[in-house]
DNA sequence: TTTTGAGTTGTTCGA
DNA sequence: GTCGAACAACTCAAA
């Protein structure tokens, strides 16, 4: 640029990239848009704690979210609009900052949840007001929720037919590329807009500082997002329908957290799976399970869009009669890692160890909190939101709510997850188990699921005592099932 | 409007 | 050990 032209655009006045759940330089529809304005660009991010409804995030959410946030000042340092941090109510910061700058516009990517929705479209209002340009894209969606619609134009209810008719508006658009080139906005901000750093955000766990098994396990980033994406196509998605059931395998994407910050595009994900498969360098079959996996995030989010109150409220309304029972001494042991079902406990202390559980295990803990311990789905929402890495508003209520069976096209009543059979059948050897859970480790995978089965010489060799070493069962499993019957006989019909 | 087929992920029981 | 049926009836989506 000559320094002519530096000056001129010195000289005009800026727009604003609100960045929020694409925390990305490419595929990023808002940034490219703000970038193609030829203006100077400033980049913020808000840390909005203020705002009325708006979920506090949970403590994993957090620690992502300050490695997010570092990687992402990185990039756009480096292409030049270094981003801003500020800390507040965005109800007010962002259109009082456009305007004390001289904003002609603002560019956001659009966000779906209720509470997230009535701020934005009061910030969309307040610009208008100010004559300042508000412009918002998706960039979380293969599709806006609102244009995924059954032939009479309702949201749909049930899985298949969703899938059916988001396939058939065929491939999203491709992936746009980072911007080519930003130009810094130079701009001093006033204290009183909130102006903050990351570390003043106090995001980060410190006494105890319980991140370290985060810290080995996750990349947070643009960067480290497209590894995972390309380890995935490499690596996993041939015989991705089969092993990503297998806990002990390793055989699931790991995006879900990156997806979940918008550290990469969904479009961008999409293509790159299609085209793998498309130069069959993967199953066919392989990709399209992948896809349908993307899909069931889109149908989450569909259904959290239609219905804002998914995280607290039975989706079908017979089940406010359900009798949940409370159990704070068996909440604590799930919680833990200490029912005294192997495959439980070690879902759950990888959970508390990562930040993340596999999808299989997932369903195996959630079935046993609900079905087993017959506890509400709210209190296990609750502990996923803030021990997840992905705790994401869509996939953790609308997940919880499918397995609860008070959900859109939700499991029948009648499927409660065996921990011992689903312990032998998905981590065949037990290897799994003996990651998370080492107390039990000597013990051979015939007895590994169910060591209060095994023979007392089998014990005395794996030098275990149950009620010492690991914990005796909390419930047993044929008295759980039948609560479960029982009390979701009372609901019936109802 | 009415009808019809279908609906992610399971377990148990009895032949 | 294997296999099919039962476990409820209901709601959804589309013809």
């Amino acid at each position: 640029m000559t320094q002519a032209s530096k000056r001129a655009t010195d000289r005009q006045p800026p727009v604003i990239v609100w960045l929020r759940d694409a925390l990305r330089l490419a595929d990023n529809r808002a940034l490219n848009a703000a970038a193609e304005t030829g203006q100077p660009v400033l980049a913020i991010y808000v840390h909005d704690d203020a705002s009325p409804g708006v979920r506090p995030l949970g403590g994993a959410s957090r620690w992502w979210l300050h490695h997010s946030l570092a990687a992402l000042g990185r990039d756009l340092a480096e292409a030049g609009a270094p981003l801003k941090i500020l800390r507040g109510p965005a109800g007010r910061i962002v259109p009082e900052l456009a305007q004390q700058i001289g904003a002609t516009a603002v560019f956001w990517s659009r966000r779906y949840g209720g509470s997230e929705r009535a701020v934005d479209t009061a910030i969309k209002n307040s610009l208008g007001e100010l004559g300042i340009g508000a412009h918002s894209f998706n960039d979380f969606l293969l599709a806006e929720p609102w244009e995924v619609t059954t032939r009479s134009g309702d949201p749909f209810k049930v899985f298949t037919p969703f899938w059916r008719a988001l396939r058939e508006r065929g491939d999203p658009a491709p992936p746009l590329p980072k911007p080519r080139k930003l130009t810094t906005a130079h701009v001093s901000l006033p204290v009183s807009l909130g102006t903050a750093t990351l570390d003043s955000l106090d995001l980060l766990p410190t006494r105890p500082d319980w991140a370290g098994g985060l810290r080995e396990t996750w990349t947070p980033g643009e960067q480290g997002a497209r590894d995972r994406l390309t380890h995935l196509i490499r690596s996993r998605l041939d015989g991705y329908a089969a092993n990503r059931d297998r806990p002990d395998l390793a055989g699931t994407s790991c995006l879900s957290p990156h997806l979940h910050f918008g550290e990469i595009g969904i479009r961008e994900v999409w293509h790159r799976v299609v085209r793998a498969a498309a130069d069959r360098k993967v199953p066919h079959e392989d990709a399209q399970k992948f896809l349908s996996e993307l899909a069931w995030r889109e149908f989450s989010n569909h259904l959290l869009f239609h219905n804002p109150d998914l995280a607290t409220r039975n989706f079908q309304p017979r089940f406010d009669a359900f009798p949940w029972v409370s159990n704070r001494r068996r909440v604590r042991a799930w919680q833990r890692g200490k029912t005294g079902y192997p495959i439980v406990d070690a879902g759950m202390r990888e959970l508390w160890h990562t930040g993340w559980m596999h999808n299989r295990v997932r369903m195996i803990a959630a079935s046993f909190l609900i079905k087993h311990l017959l506890t509400d789905w709210r209190t296990g929402e609750a502990w996923f939101w803030d021990t997840l890495v992905d705790a994401d508003a869509a996939n953790n209520a609308a997940s919880w709510q499918w397995v609860a069976g008070s959900g859109a096209d939700a499991a029948p009543y009648f499927r409660i997850f065996n921990p011992v059979l689903q312990g032998r059948k998905f981590d065949p050897e037990g290897d799994y188990v003996r990651r998370w859970v080492p107390e039990i480790a000597k013990l051979p995978a015939a007895h590994i699921h169910a060591p209060w089965d095994a023979p007392p010489s089998v014990l005395a060799s794996a030098k275990l005592e149950l009620g010492r070493d690991y914990p005796e069962r909390i419930v047993d499993l044929d008295e759980g099932r039948a609560g479960a019957l029982a009390a979701f006989q009372t609901i019936k019909g109802a």
